[in-house]
DNA sequence: TTTGACTGTCAAATATTTTTTACAAGAATT
DNA sequence: AATTCTTGTAAAAAATATTTGACAGTCAAA
């Protein structure tokens, strides 16, 4: 990747208040733990599907995780 | 990719609404019109930063036009 | 009947996301 | 002190998204 993506999240804060380890959350919706990483450091975007699954196990729409940064 | 992502989308229904040709459509979001033609087709899901670009182009939010199918 | 705009397909190349494996360090517990 | 859990880093490989270029069919308009 080139440049961080335009996009905010707020994976980390959920996380935590839920009390999921990175690596719980990863299992969760299905990747690795590292991938959790890089999407909390915003190292780059999630795909669509991954975003879909992680603002689900919050019971959030994605909207409410993720943000647009407007360019 | 192996198969059909378990996301459903409006965008052609979308597009055709505001007379948008697929090459139009992927030039406001900076995609090439195969990507359109694709993403349409449910080849594959975009990603997070192409799915809010299009969504934004419709002025609406990206689960307006992005469905997520339970599995 | 030809031209232009639109949609579709296909294959190969490139870019980006994700996985795998391994190593390291801090904090909490035993 | 040793163990466990957590977070972090890094590099290579694999998977997926996207681009590029080319060719083809339909339809409406000139």
């Amino acid at each position: 990747m080139a440049k961080r993506p335009p996009i905010t999240n707020r994976v980390r804060e959920l996380r935590e208040r839920d009390g999921l380890s990175q690596a719980a959350l990863g299992q969760a919706i299905g990747v690795t733990r590292q991938t959790v990483i890089a999407i909390e450091q915003g190292r780059y975007s999630p795909s669509l599907e991954s975003a879909f699954r992680i603002s689900r196990v919050f019971h959030a729409g994605i909207e409410d995780v993720f943000g647009w940064e407007e360019e």
